[in-house]
DNA sequence: GTTCCAATTGGAT
DNA sequence: GATCCAATTGGAA
């Protein structure tokens, strides 16, 4: 397997850098954004369709959860692996979800938007919340077809 | 009892208008200082002492409700008179926080800085539940003394 | 001692 | 259907 790895800083496309320049690699002639240190990427093609400067924080947050793990695994998983304070030793404990791309992901949305990583944190959690319930309610669904 | 009333819109202190001029009251040669339309009032002495530059939003958002709650209410009390939807029929319902002085503490607090109301209203959600906890533990320590 | 935080939930939007 | 919200909790900061 050949391939050629360069990292850069660069513009891709104003729309997505009204807060900062990016940090891209290369491989294999296809371009891909880095989010962070943790090197987590996703692919210039989906990264130009963030309008940071129109969609909520929110927003920006889903998307790349959506982009970087599957819906199983936001359903499944929760971002501390702790119980809830208000359910020990009543509701399971959820496995955590890779640390390193959520990492990337907080910090990319927390400096775009200059806010702080706590309400960041706020948002990965109702997302979460959001496909667990999604999933239940889609199961209930098809039980009763 | 004879008072005489007056509002007008005036600069206090520096330190507490980096971000609007504010609406006081004058009662019997008392300045008021107006949080909002609904009148809230906050005696000048204790206004002049918020150092809003300094000072998280969330921190203003204590101060506020411990100068126009008790303790007592705001242990007892909750925002909205809802139940938690995590513990229906489980939790009692507790009384609504004095709607009129709670809304103008939360848009006087969005306002000085210019943050979304329900931000304020997470902040306040989490000061209550804090003076739930510290009743509580009052009570316990009393009860062992 | 005070303040902040994340997991859970049903309903509202 | 997707997104947002507040009440509750114990522990962390």
């Amino acid at each position: 397997m050949k391939f050629a790895i360069k990292s850069f800083r660069i513009s891709i496309s104003p729309i997505c850098n009204f807060n900062s320049t990016l940090t891209v690699i290369i491989i294999d002639s296809e371009l891909w954004v880095l989010l962070g240190a943790g090197c987590t990427t996703v692919p210039r093609r989906e990264y130009e369709k963030f309008d940071f400067r129109r969609m909520k924080y929110t927003i920006a947050v889903r998307r790349l959860l959506n982009l970087k793990f599957t819906k199983e695994e936001l359903a499944t998983h929760s971002q501390t692996a702790k119980e809830s304070p208000a359910f020990i030793g009543v509701k399971a404990r959820k496995p955590q979800l890779d640390p390193v791309r959520v990492g990337d992901i907080r910090l990319h949305v927390a400096q775009k938007y200059n806010i702080d990583i706590s309400l960041v944190n706020k948002a990965i959690t109702v997302a979460l919340a959001d496909a667990r319930k999604t999933k239940k309610r889609k199961i209930e669904k098809e039980d009763t077809d």
